[in-house]
DNA sequence: TTGTACGCGTTATCAG
DNA sequence: CTGATAACGCGTACAA
């Protein structure tokens, strides 16, 4: 790899002049100019961008810490947050915390972006408070966490989870169960809450029975309903934590011969893609995953800028009946 | 930020005891030893990444260049990577090449990873060819490349696209149309000749009145159909390119009130998750995604452990017969 | 066992 | 207009 330096030699001019023609820097003869491309093109120079970082100090990218990159429904959360990095001319890099949440812990540490956006539970919230610095914001989409450099973004979970509770009641299901995701989960924490808030606002009683975990996953949903029929306790209905364990728990559901939503209901939360193509397509509530990526990323841009006005923020979710819920 | 002067200062010791300290150097007395660590600890040091790697060379990370971080059929692709990657101790980022795809390009260029892997057709490939090096391989999977650092994983386009197209004409179907992807795409070109031949084989014509684009999107393949149907000419199939154009076809045949497989058959390409969801479930020829992942992220390690009997790989693709073609 | 000094590839400052 | 030279933060011979 050729280096500023053979350039130099080549060109048979200075370091510094190489550098000052090649950051188009008014002050350089057309001659010099000259000789000094010529040289970089022969050698086909390219910059280091790491020593380039060094010095600058500014990196120019922003790091994007996912669970898992290839979870289904960050596809609209990555498009609001590059439709602002781009225009702000940064780049975007994303990594997952798969794996003990090592790797994006070291990158975090090391700061080598300028700023980041979390979701992933799975990295401390300890280490994100203490990483954050007037220099490296930090903007977390999982969990409320707020400090100097650190905000959030997050969607008012419980309000929709309560708005989802109290639809499938209205619709007249009473027993209920709730499909949970990990315990360390704060949106899981909070989606149960509103869910049982919405129960008992109407009278109705959660039992410990019908907190069934699943992980979040499908395959937890899909075994979650499995557990329960083998036991022969099924409920009128399914509050699944998340859209995934809601489409594991009907394709459990669809082998058992039993009907959604004519026997039993179902609901989700997240609303991704799929969900709509689901059969029957699934009752849900919407999280606002563009306005999420594009709000945290126009946020850590005005922290980025100093702006010590900032907030955290929290996103409405909506409602979203389709037919699993058996109300339509 | 604390950096190691700053250690050392506080330890009252010089930077390189710091250095062999944190690095876990044998000859270190315990004394000093305990004096770095607190001051550490004190400072909340963090090792600067950038730094390190400017020094070191190696930046343990591998990259990977998509076309469109928010595609829908990355995740199995992902993780095929990622299994690679995580058991080599290996962080992997993501970067997308949207807008113009200068910062991929510049990420590669300047080599800030160890390696490359590269699924996005707006990335040119001689840019490739001349930024692999000795330590630096890259492997793509969206086009054949092969140089003496530059491998490609690939899958058999053309074989797969025969099969679906055979398996189309044998179902009766004679006037096809081909919904393109891009002229630019690789993948699209071998998967228009494969159908291209299987229609020839069989004595049929492909007229340029039925190779229509949709650019790979959804919105391409849902107005292609419109268009068709403006014009009041439809085939009795359709052959897409991808599944993301046989979504929005189906999409707008629906909305004209033309079933689907009853009227018009449609297969497509991919087999993305959501392929069995469509109504009808979408009959498609499947890319083992996953394998690919893990096969480049394989031949990455060997490449980069200086194996010179690498080579290029095609994969075979399935024919995943479900509903949208009629014959089931 | 510890410290000095140098190099990694850039950019920026300041003379000349 | 051009060229030394000093940083940036770290690792590491080599010397003490």
């Amino acid at each position: 790899m050729a280096t500023i330096k053979d350039v130099a030699k080549l060109a048979g001019v200075s370091i510094s002049t190489v550098s000052l023609t090649l950051n188009q820097h008014p002050n350089v003869s057309p001659e010099t100019r000259k000789k000094v491309w010529k040289a970089a093109r022969e050698l086909q120079y390219q910059p280091n961008g790491i020593a380039k970082d060094l010095k600058s100090v500014r990196t120019k990218t922003v790091g994007l810490v996912l669970s898992d990159l290839s979870g289904p429904f960050y596809s609209e959360l990555i498009r609001g947050i590059q439709e602002v990095t781009t225009a702000n001319g940064y780049d975007l890099v994303a990594m997952s915390a798969i794996g003990g949440s090592g790797s994006p812990a070291r990158y975090i540490r090391e700061k080598r972006t300028d700023g980041m956006i979390i979701l992933a539970h799975d990295i401390d919230s300890h280490l994100i408070s203490q990483a954050g610095r007037e220099k490296f914001p930090i903007m977390v989409l999982d969990r409320k966490l707020e400090s100097d450099h650190v905000f959030s973004v997050t969607v008012d979970n419980r309000k929709g989870a309560y708005e989802a509770g109290e639809h499938l009641i209205r619709s007249g299901y009473r027993k209920i169960a709730y499909l949970a995701g990990p315990n360390d989960s704060t949106d899981n924490a909070e989606r149960f809450a509103g869910f049982k808030e919405a129960m008992e606002s109407h009278g109705l009683e959660v039992t410990p029975k019908w907190y069934i975990q699943g992980g979040f996953t499908k395959q937890g949903g899909y075994r979650a309903v499995k557990l329960l029929a083998a036991q022969h306790i099924l409920p009128e209905a399914f509050f699944a934590g998340n859209d995934e364990m809601a489409m594991g728990a009907m394709e459990a559901l669809t082998e058992l011969g039993i009907r959604v939503p004519a026997d039993v209901a179902v609901v989700g939360f997240d609303d991704i893609e799929l969900a709509a193509y689901m059969r029957p397509p699934l009752t849900t509530v919407r999280q606002p995953m563009f306005d999420m990526g594009y709000t945290a990323a126009t946020l850590l841009f005005r922290l980025l800028d100093g702006d010590r006005s900032v907030r955290s923020v929290v996103l409405d979710t909506e409602l979203i009946v389709r037919e699993s819920c058996g109300s339509k």
